[in-house]
DNA sequence: TTTGGATAGTGTAAATTTGACACAAAGCTA
DNA sequence: TAGCTTTGTGTCAAATTTACACTATCCAAA
């Protein structure tokens, strides 16, 4: 008898459907890991895309969120937020999306919807290589981004304006970095969500006050100028700050 | 031949459902449109029901939150902000859901996701003894709410909280409010969506600083009191002020 | 007509936060 | 050891926030 014996009878949902912006940072810039989907689809439109996958039956939306991230990383665990539910009748236009559609075992002539999730990722924890499932996929600097398959363009930005709303109003970034990180890098990172320049010393000053960094006493090594001192995100400290109903961690 | 071809084919999606939570104002506190499902499910749990239905293949989601809208109030042309997506399995647990279903067409034995919105109505512009359709709809204080049928308690704490933030953002209140208002009735709004009392003469001085308000030469009459003066939002302003990038609209 | 009840409308001072801005220190490399 | 690169730091002015109390105006009831 297994765990959940519903799992047994549990069939694909062909109407609707996760998809995942997995967000990622490589100490420069914001990046979203995209599946490429080959030749397939080069005559007829973009090949990049976000992964995702119909829902089973048994599961609920965020466990369908956290089994594709799963499938494709490996990962477990990580900061997911909903962005929404996507679903003009329209949108699959071509006939390179149906193939690739037949080709992850969706039914192309359905309507499907589609639930986006945005995820948080220390980009150092997958190295996309690594995973054989997943050998055509790759982080892309969210800049860079011009098109993408489907309405997953739309999608992606939608997620990117969560994102920055939500970073606001909670600490989330540090997901995106690794334990140890220097002031400057969650500086970069800041600007790179909010996508504007922020003040040096006044970022400092700001995050700093805060009092949720944890400094720790441990210097960069091996970098050709004056190395960083190290923090960590000090949880516990968060934890009583938000318990005052304090919400406030704009820029 | 007409505009939308596939229209004539089009069916009832089994899978996915809109539920709307339509906020308004009685100028006291927020309040939320009901309906009540009489006596078919009071026996077994809560009577009251967001308003909702199935999608059809041919409409987008946010056409079918329109409709479901416009099917109970007869209103066009709303405010309308989607909340997410909800669809745990196991979301229909009573004899009394399933009856319910049957009677909106629903198939009750599918998994159904349920997209949600919420929209801001001026409640003078619908009385629910108006509508024939709509006889077991009523304006309900949000704060007496304590539960719902279905999963719709979740889903109208999530869309109280998401008018929470939205309302710092962007001065949405207004949609709520009639045409002519007075700033004490904008002030009571703010505190019943923000849930928490402001200083009157901070938020007044906040307000008007925004410039955004069109003051009337135009005063209450026939309040037991001393009358307030009379104001109109103001539109153009309004876009004058976000055109600059500013989004600043908190207390 | 007078009085009492209710809400509208108004200003200031102190504390806090924001925004703008420049240079010395530390490590690496050539 | 000279030069390159990035780190780390302080101050001042302006703007914003917070806390706080009394008079004015209308209606209703005596």
């Amino acid at each position: 008898m297994q765990h959940n014996p519903k799992k047994i009878n549990s069939e694909l949902n062909p109407n609707v459907s996760v998809d995942c912006v997995i967000f990622g940072f490589d100490l420069e810039q914001l990046t979203v890991l995209l599946i490429d989907r080959g030749e397939i689809s080069s005559a007829f439109g973009p090949r990049l895309a976000l992964p995702g996958n119909l829902i089973y039956d048994n599961e609920n939306l965020d466990m369908a969120a956290n089994r594709v991230l799963d499938e494709l990383t490996g990962l477990k665990n990580i900061y997911l937020e909903q962005v929404g539910a996507f679903g003009d009748p329209d949108r699959i236009h071509k006939e390179s999306d149906r193939e690739w559609l037949k080709s992850i075992r969706a039914e192309p002539e359905a309507r499907v919807i589609t639930v986006a999730y945005y995820t948080l990722v220390t980009m150092s924890q997958y190295k996309p290589q690594a995973s054989s499932f997943a050998k055509n996929a790759d982080w892309v600097p969210v800049n860079e981004i011009k098109e993408l398959a489907f309405d997953h363009f739309e999608i992606l930005q939608a997620a990117k304006e969560k994102l920055k709303q939500k970073i606001k109003i909670q600490p989330i970034g540090f997901n995106l970095l690794p334990e140890k990180f220097t002031l400057s890098q969650l500086h970069r990172l800041y600007e790179s969500i909010l996508d504007k320049p922020l003040d040096k010393r006044n970022f400092r000053r700001k995050i700093q006050k805060l009092d949720i960094l944890t400094s720790l006493r441990e210097k960069q090594r091996g970098v050709p100028h004056k190395p960083s001192l190290l923090y960590k995100f000090n949880e516990e400290k968060y934890q009583e700050l938000t318990q005052t109903g304090f919400d406030n961690f704009g820029f």
